[in-house]
DNA sequence: CGGGAAGTTGAAGAGCGTCAAAAGTAGTGG
DNA sequence: CCACTACTTTTGACGCTCTTCAACTTCCCG
């Protein structure tokens, strides 16, 4: 088990209830895998889902361990990183509500999964869910789209790494937020970070200290305010995307 | 059209004559997104295209123009990129036989794809292909596992260029082309590289300084040998990884 | 053999990393 | 309510890796 407490204490977003046996009402389903299935099929669907809570700092999945189960987020935010054997550390993504976790899994994991704030995610068996997505080819479709989707956005990741400086790093990284913000319905012009510096750091190829300068030297420019280090304000966005390099 | 010129003289790998209109005998076939279609189909997807010839530097696609086609490399070499406003470059991929070139796109092709040998493809119009595969779940199925594969990849690139130093990444690179060239069934002991050091610079996120000094320090220290600047020996491939980090 | 492109090597400089310390923030308990 | 602690973030000084700029060499094709 990995979230065993009971934190009655803390918000959840969705509780067990909710999530549990119940495709039909899912929060996420619109922008997930689930998508592609259809309405009547949902309640099998269901069937094969445990959800599943996690409390902040757990780790969902291991690299390298067997892969025996995909998600999909249902509700809060997660990292995904991979390890070099010396301990550096590359975030490939952060993961938020309808987001998927298994389009590039083989036999094992090829990166961990860690929760960034209290979160809810479905879990699915793989041979289940495997079987369940070869009798439907909407199924298979959805995947391979939000496989798709997701490729692209890995290489504009690619550009990032490979040929911007750490200012347009932390712009695009901002405008990035932003624009997944208004694809959710809600205003673009605050950003709360559920990441640390350092989360941002390893997705963006830098140190935490040079992130920190980042933001201050943005800050100083006058294209974000920070009213605390978690919560960008973001008053003209066009000085923001000139300075990401807009392609990205 | 893009390869109008007739050019006996240059060395073709496949003829026309070969690839049009039979994809029973594509050599290319058993590795590319074809393999998802069964053998009795085979000739209705021969129908959907048209085999095209590119000559080195010639240009298939170009960022931002309508997608209007998806295409299959069937011999030679290409390499993928993006450009930022200014110019600066990212590759973010080299295509071999059996790759596709069509994964990532939505209206408009998401990145430029430039022709690093002589190359020949096959042309699909992107709406038949696309209604073909919505017939065929298991081309469906087969085009998932190959964006699965990619997003692996790229993922792995992303590790390459936040987290690894100069020579991490050119050894990592070689032995990723001795990997390919082993799943191809070839020795993997010496490397014909197509592609030129500014190639390879823009993949690794480097200048072609840093290329070069990185190919001439793996030589002093006896990992590599290169015969000529194109073709390099691998005498210990353990070593070779062994600075690669491995986990790429 | 000659000219142009590609590749290599050298020297100097810039951007980011490293190390260190201060400032801000959150949680705990008296 | 405030003090104490632990952690995150910010800021500063310095150093190193990679880039930049430049010259030289090698390779290739006419």
């Amino acid at each position: 088990m990995l979230a065993t407490a009971t934190h009655e204490s803390r918000p959840m977003h969705v509780t067990r209830a909710d999530v549990s046996h119940n495709c039909r009402s899912c929060p996420a389903r619109a922008r997930s895998a689930c998508a592609g299935a259809a309405a009547d099929e949902l309640d099998r669907l269901a069937g094969l889902v445990t959800p599943q809570q996690l409390m902040q700092g757990d780790t969902l999945i291991e690299e390298g361990d067997e892969a025996t189960h995909v998600f999909t987020i249902t509700a809060g935010s997660m990292k995904i990183y991979k390890l070099l054997p010396d301990g550096r550390r590359q975030v490939t993504g952060f993961l938020f509500q309808g987001d998927f976790l298994g389009l590039a899994f083989n036999d094992c994991y090829t990166y961990s999964a860690e929760a960034l704030t209290d979160t809810t995610v479905c879990r699915f068996a793989r041979p289940a869910f495997e079987s369940f997505v070869e009798d439907r080819p909407a199924m298979e479709r959805r995947l391979r789209i939000m496989a798709s989707n997701e490729l692209a956005a890995a290489q504009d990741q690619m550009v990032l790494l490979g040929r911007k400086t750490a200012q347009e790093r932390v712009a695009s990284f901002l405008l990035s937020l932003v624009y997944r913000q208004e694809r959710l319905g809600r205003e673009g012009k605050a950003i709360r970070l559920t990441m640390t510096r350092n989360d941002i750091a390893d997705y963006l190829g830098l140190t935490i200290e040079t992130v920190s300068r980042s933001f201050s030297a943005l800050r100083g420019l006058g294209i974000i305010e920070l009213d605390s280090s978690t919560l960008v304000r973001i008053p003209n966005r066009a000085r923001l995307a000139a300075i990401a390099e807009i392609a990205s």
